[in-house]
Order: structure tokens, then sequence, then C-alpha cells
DNA sequence: CACTGTGAATTGATTCACAGCT
DNA sequence: AGCTGTGAATCAATTCACAGTG
């Protein structure tokens, strides 16, 4: 199988629910799974795992299943986080403060090693073991330290100049929890607004008051 | 057009794009816009707009474009929220904090309005203008305040049991930030899981690092 | 005339169904 | 015998292209 074909988002969204399943059954002694009991744990389809693994290669053994330690690992290098990957915070309100800690816990495959914010009451405070560092020396320490992944959590107003000083700094893949659109050359943005969670959410409430309304949901 | 046909719900997640679009605009003093003046400004391509409008009604004036002010109305009764909606939220520890702080802006359509959490030490503490109930008294209250949907915010562990206990209560839709799948009979979930994201986001980075590989990058 | 609203065409993602190994 | 890996079929979402209209 070629690496270099085109890859489903969707695909690329389900491998970190299979990293995880994988690493659960291992550490409960499970060694070896087939893709249906990974389907009745994750709710995720076989065939969907199946055709998600063949796009990166062969990893399992007909009439047996996959070794969940190997099968892990396979992921883990797909990704790109063999080895633990750090990644910048910008923004140390509550929001960065819970997503900071949450991102720390002991076998995190990826988690936030640097945190910056521009009020000078912040800068200095400790989350866990990060300090808080001003925001005007990001650029610099992301570049040096060769961070490539960052985490938006400021204001709407701010996150604009962020995402710039975050690209020229070298970061490729940014998280962005403010409440606007970002875009810039060559970064890869993903944007978590809890607004429009919220009201999107409650699409699916008003239309059960609406007798007879129908939408696709999502599977089971 | 006929409501009880099938929406995409593609479309029901970007209706919140629109309104909030909708919503600057007109508070900027624009009275009419077009599609192709909202696809400039937010994103997405015009043809999209007015086929997800075009599902609900035919809203605007050909030769002319959209009232800002009638299409946000318009798009505010399609989701459900023309009187602001209120949202229970199980879990005030930093991110429930940060999510309920949020969502109580001004002008937000949808709201946290009561806030539930199990430790004896948070409870009766105050996030604003609401204070943290016992989570024991939550599906009591829940379902005497009519309320249809929760924000889930508290460890895995106990994110089952608190679903369990909203559906009871009558909650009909859900945004589970916990680290595990959920789900139960006629409950919507939405899930948002920041180690989810922060891995698939790894990918965007370590395949720039394998030259030539190519992805299914998302809408510009 | 410039825009909306919409069938038709296309592209993307999921599910089906089975051949191929172990 | 039992499971993977995968083309083919289906289903969903987006984009195209244009007819309809204020």
């Amino acid at each position: 199988m070629d690496e270099r074909r085109r890859i489903p988002q969707a695909t690329v969204r389900r491998l970190p629910v299979y990293l995880r399943d994988l690493t659960e059954a291992a550490a409960h002694g499970v060694t070896v799974t087939s893709s249906s009991e990974m389907a009745a744990r994750t709710g995720i389809s076989s065939e969907q795992i199946r055709k998600d693994l063949a796009y990166f290669g062969a990893f399992g053994t007909r009439g047996v299943g996959y070794d969940t330690r190997l099968l892990a690992a396979e992921i883990r290098r797909i990704l790109g986080i063999e080895r633990r990957v750090g990644v910048a915070l910008v923004g140390a309100g509550h929001l960065g403060f819970a997503l900071a800690r949450y991102s720390r816990q002991e076998h995190a495959d990826v988690a936030i090693t640097m945190v910056f914010d521009r009020h000078p009451k912040v800068v200095g405070t400790r989350i866990g073991d990060l300090t808080v560092l001003p925001v005007e020396e990001m650029e610099e320490r992301v570049r040096e330290a060769g961070i490539r992944m960052a985490v938006i959590a400021v204001p709407g107003e701010e996150a604009p100049g962020v995402l710039a000083a975050l690209a020229r700094a070298g970061v490729e893949a940014v998280l962005n929890f403010s409440p606007v659109a970002l875009s810039a050359p060559g970064v890869h943005v993903q944007h978590i607004d809890l607004t429009l969670e919220l009201q999107s959410l409650a699409f699916f409430t008003s239309l059960r008051q609406m007798a007879g309304a129908a939408v696709a949901e999502e599977r089971a």
C-alpha cells in the first residue's frame, strides 16, 4: 500500500479513536483483537475500521486479527506521535488552563509543553510544572523549540494576530478555540467553537418538537 | 418548501455560522446581503449557502439578496432558539467554568443556566450569577425547569451515569466533553474530545515531513 | 441585470459482499 | 473456519450551471 494516496479527513479523525481503543485493550491484557471487537467497543463499523487501516498498509493477520500493541504502534507512527509531541498553548484563561492540565496526563502522546499569555498578572503563574510565558516571547521560543502544533484559546480579536505569529514561528497545525474563522497559508487549522456547537445542538431538540420532521442522524 | 425532508447534518452545523455572520453584518448596519458576500466573509461557498437555506424555504429576493435581520430571525426559528435556550452543565471544573462563563455573554441565544457538580467544595460556589448545585438534585431540577440540552464536562468514569440521569430528566441533546463515547436512546450526543483532536492534528504536521504525501485538505 | 433557487453532475465517504490468507 | 483486505455499490455532500424572477 502506498502512503502517498489521498487519505480522507474522516479517516484521519478516526485513527486516534482506534489508538485509544487499542491502548486500553492492551492495558487490559488483550494481545490480539479483531475489527469486529473494535467495532463493538468504539461504535465504528468493522468495515470502516479495516478500510481506514488499509489506506496505510496491511497490519492484520487473516483469520486472526490485529496485535493490539503492534497496531497501536503503527497508528502512532502514521500520526507522527511515536515520540511525545509538544504543543504551544496561547491564552491561559480558564479554558487554556483546563486544556493544558488535561493534555498533560501521564501517558499522553501529544501534550501542551509551552503556555503563553499577554496579561502581566497571568505571566509567571504555573500550570502544573509549566510556567506561563509572555506572548512577546512566543515567536522566538516556539521557533527555537521546533514546535509544530499550537492551540489558540484567546479572545476573537487577538486570534488573527496570534495565528500569524505562530505561522511565522513555523507552526503547521493549529486547534482554534476562538470564535473567529482563521487561516494562514501552509497552516492546517481545526476550529472548535462552543457557541456554534450549542446552537446546532438546539436543532436536535426543536426538531423533535415538530412532529414528523426527519433528519440525517449520525451513525449509531 | 417542506421542513419535513431530510436535512444533512452538515447543513445544520453551518446554520449557526450564517446566523453569526448575519448578526454581525446587521450590527454593522448592513440591511441586505447576498450569498456571495456571505461566502466571502464565512469561507463557505455561495452555492452551499443557498442550498442550505433552500432546505427550509425561500428567504431571499432574486436580483437583490437577503434581508440580514429577517434571515437571522428565520435561522433562529429553524434552530429553535427564537427565545434564549437554557442548558444544564454538569461538571464545574476549569473546563466547565470556562464554558459557563463564555456561553453567558450578553447576546447569546443559547446559554448555560444551571450548573451541577458532585464535589462538596465546589457546590455552592458561584460562576457569574449562577450557583453550583449538587449533582443529586440534577434530575429533578432539570426536569422541573424543562431543560432539553446539557453539557457534560465530568471525568470519563462519571460520564455514562450522568448521561443516563440527564436522559431520565428529559434532556434530548448533549454536548459531551468527556473522553468516552456516550449514547442513550432518544438523545442526540455530540462529542468533543481534546485528546483526539490534538492527535489527529499531529497527522497534518507529520505528513508534511514525508515529502509528497497527499491528503484531502479542507475547503479554503 | 443580478441575484436566488434548484435539478444534474461530481466528488467524497460509507457499506456491501466476497475473494484470499493463515 | 475466521478474519483481513478490497473492488463495487450505495449513500451523502458539494459544486456546477442555468432557468426563473423581482
